[in-house]
DNA sequence: GTCTATAAATAGATAGAC
DNA sequence: GTCTATCTATTTATAGAC
């Protein structure tokens, strides 16, 4: 598993930041240090909760995952989960939140010029796939995006705003928006069989052997 | 929609054969002509009941479609779908009988060389998506292969077998099978976004644009 | 913040009358 | 072959004790 740099989205909108260090525990807080801010603890379980639904949904679906499922994951009572999330449905949304890190990525993999772009795309594509921090989201979005309305959502939103904008200054002329469709379409089809189907020899391949043979294809499209 | 042949696989394994048109209504039988056969009447509701599931299905995937859902559509009673067809694992199996003309269509489209050959299975493969009387059962195996052990398995098979067999001419060399894992990957990539997730303009884009564009693409890898 | 208990809806599946 | 009625299990979600 290769790791790409740690930056995560902040989650939810009513998501609680934690104080300082990520590794905060609830002895190691100081005593009176948390006027209005939340208390020691609940964080904690919040987004153990959050991690348990994602990896969940990731790896069966929306529908196939239920809340005691999550909650037992979680290893915390059915009801906390509706204590901190309330719906099935709320939960699920801020689960598909997709890690900031994406973006960057995939923007970071289209500097550079036409030159080998395709390459570059398919291996920053399969740097996301292959972080776990990152993983889960997508996951999540794409094995969920053929039955859940939400997560279809997400899907085109990803594939035109971030895709697109990253290919803006590569993919030009005819039809790029198209074009930059049909890459993201590439990409989505790649992690739907090596990901989720897990097509042999696909799934077992190297990263290198991918990238060799699938960034022509991307290259192709951009060219025109 | 453009039409392909008008072969179709005889359906699961104990399906009843009508007897010689397809047309055949109950009133229309000769009388005392069906010794040990079927008895009128049987065939038309239980195939109903096939397409209404295949429909719901394709449209929901598995875990939404509920057997009271499809009963609705096929205007029967929910206790016949199970007198048909038992448990609802069974029926979905029924559905995702992949129509026999696909095999035919894509190794068709393989023939003539490797010129053009891209394109041709591009062309090919929208026309099994376009066709009203494929459509259903390819988009059940797509949209319910995320989260159904079953329909992911059927997925393989499609891209191996199928679509391998029929490559196996055309992409030679070094990682043929590889190749054409990729191949596959970039046409269920497609299914997935023109059809399913409906990424614009790419769904609303005419079949010979997207042949234009994405056959280069599948024939990169062709080339290797 | 965390637990027990349960409401309310819906699912798949079956029995049996006609 | 077709329908009524129902059983059983499971789901999301909530109320309330501690």
């Amino acid at each position: 598993m290769k790791s790409v740099d740690d930056v995560r989205e902040a989650g939810g909108a009513d998501r609680e930041r934690a104080g300082a260090a990520a590794g905060t525990v609830a002895g190691a807080v100081p005593a009176g240090k948390h006027a209005g801010g939340r208390r020691p603890g609940e964080t904690r379980t919040r987004e153990a909760i959050l991690d348990a639904a994602r990896a969940c949904f990731a790896e069966r679906g929306f529908d196939t995952t239920s809340m005691r499922r999550i909650a037992e994951a979680a290893e915390v009572d059915q009801s906390l989960v509706h204590h901190f999330y309330g719906t099935k449905e709320n939960l699920f949304l801020q689960a598909l939140e997709v890690p900031l890190k994406m973006p960057q990525v995939l923007a970071a993999a289209a500097e550079g010029g036409r030159d080998g772009v395709g390459e570059r795309m398919v291996r920053a594509h399969l740097a996301l796939w292959d972080d776990l921090s990152t993983r889960p989201a997508l996951m999540t979005m794409v094995r969920s995006a053929s039955v859940h309305r939400v997560a279809a959502a997400r899907l085109r939103e990803t594939a035109t705003t971030i895709l697109a904008d990253a290919l803006g200054n590569v993919v030009t002329g005819e039809d790029a928006v198209l074009r930059s469709n049909l890459i993201a379409t590439q990409l989505i089809g790649l992690a739907m069989m090596r990901y989720i189907a897990v097509l042999e020899p696909l799934a077992a391949a190297d990263t290198d052997t991918v990238v060799r043979y699938y960034g022509p294809a991307l290259q192709a499209i951009v060219e025109g």
